[in-house]
DNA sequence: CTGTTAGCGCATTCAG
DNA sequence: CTGAATGCGCTAACAG
């Protein structure tokens, strides 16, 4: 019923083993040969069996790339840069080339769907892994993933992280894009102390995530530098409405801590953790968002008490995500380069771009000053 | 090296297809005997061969999702919805049971990399297909993914149309889930109307794709009930900057066509033809855009055009995405329920919910009014 | 309920 | 440059 090589074979009068040859192309036939070939698979419409191949060859041409939330512009945005270096632009035929199958793999930040998508990809044989975005930091989430990854690397598997930073105990075997969100943290909070602003709230990611706690700290740093940390009153721990805990970051003084609420990150987190802040204290003139979707529900919640952007209350994002600049007033933002980054990752993954020195890189990010932030009132 | 199966069954005293058969589960196995073996594989850190598994099965576990811009959360949310109830919720050990390998494939509306991709799929031996989105209105196209989806279909493959109507020629084969974008259009043009907006423009998609095609028919639609399609001028063809064509839909009288400006489904193409759409006809009081994302580009267009939104001008998108609601002034769209879509494809896909009679479904598609639209002036 | 036996379709040694 | 033979690791009949 189905087309087999062997069939393939039969109708370009040539052997099982040439006809491979010129599919797979990683090995001499000659011209002619190769044209009778394709003519009898076009003819025959064959489609080679992946399985089969994988299984003899023992590699596939599966890429994973993981993703926390891909109903997030923030991931989509990654994972599409990476597929175009990594399934090809395809020949206009749809015949299916030596390209590789890139497919995402959308995790919604558990740890263990993260596990069970590597195991997977493990099964398959994947040629290699993409992990985008931030890394939970629980130990024994840490460690197993360790475990599994190098399980993975060990079976030939090629693993690159974008937009995560390299595993405490990595070793070489992993090529890493981190941003910089401690730098970007730290120069929005920057800004806004430039500005004029003494109290800044920040309405953090979950806890246990690289990408939250490196965006706080560069917050924190900042504040530090203008001395801005100390303590007036020695406010007690409390939760959002989500769920969430006060941060607990290494440099939060009881004052900052008060300042700081934790939530997903999502639009409807922003909103209620910045009721909660407002709540907690009335006086912030800034609030700083742990990225813009959670801005957006900040701004959302600001103008429902009944202020105003920026006059009342200055608003920050982080991601500089396409919609950010259509925001009225435009969102004050840290750009990532996703797409650049996505990208370069789905390169590395394929092996036609060299690891950076280290096997690892650190993306920059830029600060973009729009009209959400202004000088406080006064 | 690799530990296999019948290292396994070894270790645990049975013969391999014991192995394999509590590994499948699908099968009766005494509990002491599956016992046995799940010890042995977790103390060999056995994980099965995905390939050898498919060939010798004829069927793997992979799902493709397809979509046209994963970076667009009108897809991200529909896809990952559907991971939700392919992937598994997984049995929090990371060991990988019985659950699917669902795969996002982004093609970039290329119709060449959706046959490119099904074609990568088709050798996977995928379990099952998803299709999401609008389709290219192509004839080759359409027959080439005929004939292609037949093929899938016929080597046990399951299809499933999400937020697309059934192919022309589309067997009973697949199931399809189309949104009533028709009548979601209708409804959103007939709001603007009765609002008394007389002189409409329209930001749409890119020609030749179903769901572009669908709105503006249902906008055409209403603006004929209203009497509103006659053609005080014989307007001109002219295409916009970004390289679209003035439509050439069924309805369109000469004015229409005037009013009416294709490009890509995103912010810089709404902000583009918007302003293009202005000076062809600066009378407009209102503006459809294609989707959210066109919507915001508008938006911004018309601000910058120093106008007022709705004072000056309504502004409407489709879809309701997430960030919607939190456009300043709230944008009035037409929501789809994308998430529930997407989650009962990925069911559909699945096996695990009945196809709808005549194996298509239409989901309603329901008008949000929200403060962007509002009564012209005068 | 469990073991035995055959391939699944292809990539690769090796010869030629 | 090409053909013949071998086995990748597993599942699916069959028996028992």
């Amino acid at each position: 019923m189905t087309v087999t090589l062997a069939d393939v074979a039969a109708r370009a009068r040539v052997s099982p083993a040439t006809v491979s040859r010129v599919l797979n192309g990683n090995y001499p036939v000659a011209a002619s040969t190769r044209e009778r070939v394709l003519r009898a698979v076009d003819d025959l419409d064959y489609v080679l069996n992946g399985p089969a191949s994988s299984l003899a060859a023992a590699t596939s041409d599966l890429v994973g790339i993981l993703v926390n939330d891909i109903a997030d512009p923030f991931f989509g945005i990654m994972a599409g840069a990476a597929q175009t270096q990594i399934g090809g632009p395809g020949d206009g035929s749809g015949r299916a080339g030596g390209e590789k199958l890139a497919v995402i793999c959308n995790t919604g930040g558990s740890p263990e769907r993260e596990l069970t998508y590597l195991t997977l990809l493990q099964r398959q044989r994947a040629a290699a892994v993409v992990l985008t975005g931030g890394a939970v930091e629980n130990p024994a989430h840490q460690a197993a993933m360790a475990a599994k990854l190098a399980k993975l690397a060990d079976a030939g598997t090629r693993i690159v992280f974008c937009g995560r930073p390299p595993l405490p105990e990595g070793d070489a075997l992993v090529a890493a894009l981190a941003f910089d969100n401690r730098g970007g943290g730290r120069r929005l909070t920057e800004h806004l102390i430039s500005l004029g602003h003494r109290r800044i709230g920040y309405v953090a990611g979950p806890p246990e995530r690289t990408t939250t706690r490196h965006r706080l700290e560069g917050h924190r740093e900042a504040l530090r530098a203008a001395g801005l940390d100390a303590a007036p009153d020695g406010g007690a721990e409390a939760g959002s409405d989500s769920g969430a805990e006060a941060g607990g970051g290494a440099a939060g003084s009881g004052d900052q801590d008060r300042l700081t609420v934790h939530g997903p990150y999502d639009r409807r987190s922003g909103y209620e953790a910045t009721l909660e802040l407002l709540r907690r204290a009335p006086d912030v003139t800034a609030i700083v968002a742990a990225n813009d979707t959670v801005a957006l529900g900040a701004c959302a919640a600001v103008r429902d008490q009944g202020m105003r952007i920026p006059q009342d209350i200055s608003v920050a994002g982080f991601d500089d995500l396409p919609f950010s600049v259509d925001a009225v007033p435009a969102l004050t933002t840290v750009r990532l380069p996703l797409f650049e980054a996505g990208a370069r990752a789905g390169r590395l993954a394929m092996g036609k771009e060299n690891p950076p020195p280290g096997g690892i890189a650190t993306i920059a990010a830029e600060l973009m000053i729009r009209g959400s932030t202004a000088a406080p009132r006064g």
